[in-house]
DNA sequence: AACTTGACATACGCATTGTATCTGAATTTT
DNA sequence: AAAATTCAGATACAATGCGTATGTCAAGTT
């Protein structure tokens, strides 16, 4: 093999880590997840961690980072795809619950996240999909669809109610019929925000 | 001193135990107590710790069951003094905003709880909170107040929406100016259950 | 009074994290 | 191009903590 660059071979080995921490994570959780075991499983050892990363902690926020990142993007999808600014809050809302309805968004970025890493309003990665939800609020009350609330307040609850109804929807006994009563209960739950019934 | 029975220091120890555990699980969080440190602070030895509680986790599920029941009473104190029955929802809701304020019960049973103990739902104590608002939804659904939909829904979304604000308020650059507008958007909020708004 | 129980202590092995030091290849310097 | 320098990552080490296996002595039993 042709010599690589240094800068080439070490951003490999910060993706690997980051993949290898995503299954780790999501499958075990943080806690439960040897260092050695999973820098071997890419061929490195714990040296790339530390010295990449700082500290275990400093991976798991990596690892958030870029899931968090890949649904602020689905949601934005998401919300491109809707009708009116309104329905495009709900399909963003009702994208959360569905995304995280997968295991590593669910233990990575709603448990281990905020447990080991702190409020999610403070992370680095300023937690994406409170942010469009963020923007979504602050557009629709500009547009006086909905009642003037603080911007913070409203997009906190909105995602909190989202996200923590998945929560409920994952780990209920049939997720398949769950899903639907929780994404009625958001929409109408949201409909409170509305300046005119709809 | 007089001999003591037997039962009666056991359930001291136990007691001494969960008291050890709601301080260092609240101040320093469940992974990064010890317990040789937390059970040496009470006189004893991680051998009373596993006796009584099998292991780690097992002194968590204590302290959260009893952290559990006592937002829960406190709750429904809140509720009886309030006017009719929405009333009742709104200041439970607005109860458990103020409650997660304290340090403790953020820490320990809104972020160690979920992660390291699985779903609230699931939770032996039955998570109080939910249990609840699953039961003023009921009723407020039953009178014609709120509108039909599905009870485990509708009360873990007012739930996490609270507590999720909650976790909010507290990590804010102000809390106390925060406060209130989490109260007055979950107030809000909580008004798209309502058949009619008031 | 001898026996049994069991609540808790003691002692041990194993796993894991973080740090300090080392190494060799990629890059830079002369 | 050879020597010098960097630095990504490996190796080695120290510290801590969990869980278990075993011991012990007072409380309870017969």
């Amino acid at each position: 093999m042709a010599a690589r660059r240094r800068q080439e071979t070490m951003e490999e080995n910060r993706a690997k880590l980051i993949c290898a921490g995503r299954k780790a994570f999501g499958s075990q959780g943080f806690a439960a997840s040897s260092m050695d075991e999973l820098t071997a499983s890419v061929g490195l050892t714990r040296g790339a961690l530390y010295h990449n990363f700082g500290d275990k902690k400093g991976l798991l926020a990596a690892v958030v980072a870029q899931v968090d990142g890949e649904m602020a993007s689905r949601a934005r999808a998401a919300s491109a795809r809707a009708g009116d600014e309104w329905q495009q809050l709900l399909a963003e809302g009702t994208t959360y619950i569905a995304m995280a309805l997968d295991p590593e968004v669910r233990r990575i970025v709603l448990l281990d996240g905020p447990a080991f890493l702190g409020d999610p309003s403070h992370w680095p990665s300023q937690n994406a999909c409170l942010e469009a939800t963020k923007e979504a609020v602050e557009r629709l009350i500009a547009a006086g669809v909905m009642k003037r609330v603080d911007i913070d307040a409203a997009a906190r609850l909105l995602c909190g109610a989202a996200l923590n109804a998945a929560l409920w929807v994952a780990d209920s006994d049939d997720p398949q019929s769950a899903l639907p009563k929780a994404v009625d209960a958001f929409s109408l739950m949201a409909e409170g925000f509305l300046v005119e019934k709809r």
